[in-house]
DNA sequence: TGGCAAATAATTATCTATAAAAGGAAGTAC
DNA sequence: GTACTTCCTTTTATAGATAATTATTTGCCA
């Protein structure tokens, strides 16, 4: 489990900037970084291209890191995204889905919906919706679905954090159970509605 | 335009890993690409790195890189998330398509009838999605399908390759006529089919 | 002969140093 | 006073060297 410099400061460098902490258009300066770190900028440029793969930074050659911006046209277009994709892992995660595995998912229901930070809420929403997907079993797809959380929780943590207050998710139990009652395109459904409003 | 080294390598290196040239589960060794290139092992890692963001390679921490294996499992993954995101490219695209984006597109698919090797096939078809799907001005929906195309194109190569021969595409002939007229279901399910079928 | 252990080789990860490029400031010409 | 040029500072990109980790081989003992 030997974790690389990178990888550590990729993991604080990409939380600072979902929470909001840096923000975007901010310029990233590998020396202030590696000075930040204790290190040199060699892991630093290593962790920014990382954060440049998934799109939480953009780099002009030879002029720098900057946090990319999160236009509303984005948001919206992440939100159409997510809604092709985990309608998809959806149906193939209620194929596959164990009564253990629903087990996790509403024990993960119940995390979230007790979560009494916004943070801690994000984090928990996140593991409840992979919860959900991740008995489809397609690696791939539910890659491309963690990266598309990432940029709703920017988006969640710019314009929600400060309304956030604790409360029960309705659709989040109803989606559990219309998969406990084998329902697929009932727990598709609400999936979608859930996830164009929720944003 | 001053590319960068890491720029180039990654071009070549993903070029290679396409077509076949670098097979699956081998080992990416950076001294020995950075003789290869006549560089030293530090653009290289950057490249490394760019490839296992799309997927092309894997790093295990300390113990190098390796080009990602292809098994049908994850053939049948990428066909399904082609489906679903560029259902969804194209009916936003479809709204936007102009004459003239139009005309390109039917360039783009006269050029991939008279392709006259498969490498050169592949590309111009790679070429023939997106002009259709561009218009959709989604980026980053775009950037994801351009990724599935890729994966979907080392399989092409890996099994189509041996047995192709020049030939006029009717699906693609169909969805030009389709947009023409601004059929967009007609559109989507034709491409829905061709996607399936084509891989 | 088979299996374990230490040493060796190969390879990756990181550091330090150098080169190249960009941005900005100051000075001069008009 | 404005625009252009030149120099200086800041920052990124690459190179070469070092440390750390893993894989492999060889030698020893049962």
């Amino acid at each position: 489990m030997t974790a690389t410099i990178a990888d550590t400061i990729y993991q604080a460098l990409s939380q600072k900037i979902i929470t909001g902490d840096l923000a975007a258009g901010e310029k990233l300066r590998q020396d202030h970084i590696a000075r930040d770190f204790e290190t040199s900028h060699v892991p630093v440029r290593e962790a920014l291209l990382r954060l440049e793969a998934h799109g939480l930074a953009k780099s002009e050659p030879r002029k720098g890191m900057r946090v990319t911006a999160l236009d509303p046209a984005e948001v919206r277009e992440v939100i159409e995204m997510r809604v092709a994709l985990e309608s998809l892992a959806l149906q193939h995660s209620a194929q596959n889905m164990t009564p253990t595995a629903l087990k996790v998912a509403d024990r993960a229901r119940k995390d979230c919906d007790e979560a009494d930070s916004m943070p801690q809420w994000e984090a928990r929403n996140r593991i409840f919706h992979r919860a959900i997907l991740t008995p489809c079993g397609l690696p791939r797809l539910l890659h491309a679905i963690d990266d598309l959380h990432i940029a709703s929780a920017r988006h969640l943590f710019a314009h929600w954090r400060p309304k956030w207050m604790q409360r029960i998710d309705t659709d989040h139990a109803a989606i559990i159970q219309a998969l406990k009652s084998k329902d697929v395109s009932a727990a598709t459904s609400i999936l979608v509605r859930h996830i164009r409003r929720a944003n």
